[in-house]
DNA sequence: CGCGATTTGTGCACGTCTTCACAAGCGCCT
DNA sequence: AGGCGCTTGTGAAGACGTGCACAAATCGCG
């Protein structure tokens, strides 16, 4: 992954292409099907039909047909997609063409892991800053980064042209820090801290709670139980017990 | 129209085995509302009405609304809705009147931050088991576990009550671990791998994955990038100016 | 050169989610 | 008691997302 050329492309032409307008859904999709593709790729795959992607990436075929179509994309009918150029155009459409560099900030318990984290970087990202606000911390390295003082973000985000950044501080300080990445510039975060960010208009936030996907599975596991303790059909019981293990594909996901 | 069981009754007298039937999206949302009760019980608010707790969940009022009106709750009109009384329905909805055993396998980078993380003792799970299979780290006492080989899982499952699994180790372990955890009667996953993973019908799956969340950010940005450049020919727009975006006041506006 | 096998791209129908708008219910004040 | 303002709960409409089913396109082969 040294070159980029065919940006987008159906136009060719040179000008900046009118970049599609993606379903939100389908946005969200994109990148798994990315990374499925990548391990297609390093498996010596050229091409891949739309039945063999969307196992890989667990999803329904049609839905993913639909999905590449929406961003013009180049199957060939009777063979399927090539990997090469597929990977290329849904790097292209996600911005993936230039490594976008990202600011985190709050290097406590889950900020040390993130830094220490490689897939950021195997997947088009650089972390370029670690910041802090406890001196204590300030200037300790990670991953061959200093970490920062989170006031010398307005500095640092011009150094790095930050792109992204990544709150990873306690709820009480997180509005505090986003008000402060807006301020330099910064218009996509990444938010782990467990409550609501007020932000401008044009501003992206997604917010990854960990408590929450847990609840919801608790849900789940709740229904499942209410379940289990009512059905009188005699049929093939199996609660708690292992049984076999019948893997099989089928999904189970569901979007955020 | 007709008679609702009785709201959740925590002391749970013998028989409330009927779970209202809930849209997935406002499952999803549960956790959101009940976070921010949480906070305004905390600030000593008695009652909340469905604009002040959808300004405080991040959402649309008249969604707030029919969420809850699906679990069959009761506020007042022209009141409002008590708050003590919605935590209580809201918890005992997601199944959270029990403190939910999890077993974290994978004790590495990221499987350190987890276990030492204290936001899922307080939001209604206890980490009651931590695994790995590096011989070097099983032994290792974090935060008061001790780490035991991922062989235990079986002994371990009894022991705890294992009701839910966290994957944290790296993708190429993620399969066989889900296909441990359901062969010891796990049937909830929340995977921090990125990968699919294939479990039997009645299993469900929750992923995390960062790059993925990184990725759609990334999206927004070209695009936002592309729909304010215009005349200027080709290269990247990059934008690195802080000065130029408003200072924005930094009020409201939700991303969504 | 044409034919059959294969696979894409998409029209269409269906289901889910969101949002508006408003009647009905509730408490309070007079 | 009655009226009034406030807030819930929900019908309806529309936006959005999904998946089937099939015509169109392409390749390989005889
Ligand atoms: N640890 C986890 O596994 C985990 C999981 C999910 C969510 N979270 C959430 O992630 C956030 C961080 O968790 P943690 O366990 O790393 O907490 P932590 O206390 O270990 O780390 C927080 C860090 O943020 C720094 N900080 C505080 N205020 C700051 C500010 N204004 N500017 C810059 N830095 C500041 C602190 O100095 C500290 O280093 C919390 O909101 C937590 O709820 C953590
Ligand atoms: N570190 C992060 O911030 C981060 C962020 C997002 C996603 N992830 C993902 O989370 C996973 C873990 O990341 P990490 O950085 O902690 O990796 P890591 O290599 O530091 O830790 C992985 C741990 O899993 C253990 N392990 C390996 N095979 C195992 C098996 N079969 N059974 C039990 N344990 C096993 C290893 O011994 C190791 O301790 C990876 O899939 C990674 O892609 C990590």
């Amino acid at each position: 992954m040294s070159q980029h050329r065919h940006p987008g492309a159906p136009g060719s032409a040179g000008a900046v292409p009118a970049l599609p307008d993606l379903p939100e859904a389908t946005v969200a999709r994109l990148p798994e099907y990315l990374r499925a593709l990548h391990n297609l790729a390093d498996a010596g795959h050229e091409t891949v039909s739309s039945e063999g992607l969307s196992a890989a990436a667990g999803v329904n075929s049609a839905k993913l047909r639909k999905d590449l179509s929406h961003l013009g994309s180049y199957g060939t009918r009777g063979v399927g997609y090539d990997v090469a150029l597929l990977i290329e155009q849904i790097e292209y459409v996600l911005g993936l063409t230039q490594r976008r560099a990202v600011a985190l900030v709050g290097v406590g318990n889950l900020g040390h892991a993130l830094a220490g984290y490689d897939g950021f970087a195997s997947r088009g990202f650089r972390i370029a800053a670690l910041l802090d606000a406890d001196p204590s911390r300030v200037g300790e390295e990670i991953n061959g980064l200093v970490v920062r003082h989170v006031d010398e973000l307005p500095a640092v985000a011009v150094e790095e042209s930050i792109a992204i950044g990544v709150i990873a501080t306690p709820a009480a300080a997180a509005q505090r820090v986003a008000d402060q990445l807006v301020a330099v510039g910064v218009t996509s975060i990444l938010n782990f801290a467990p409550c609501v960010l007020s932000v401008p208009e044009g501003v992206d936030v997604r917010k990854v709670d960990l408590a929450i996907e847990l609840q919801i599975l608790s849900f789940h596991e709740h229904r499942k139980a209410s379940l289990t303790a009512l059905p009188a059909t005699g049929g093939s019981a199996l609660t708690a017990l292992p049984g076999g293990l019948a893997a099989t594909d089928t999904q189970e996901a569901i979007g955020t």
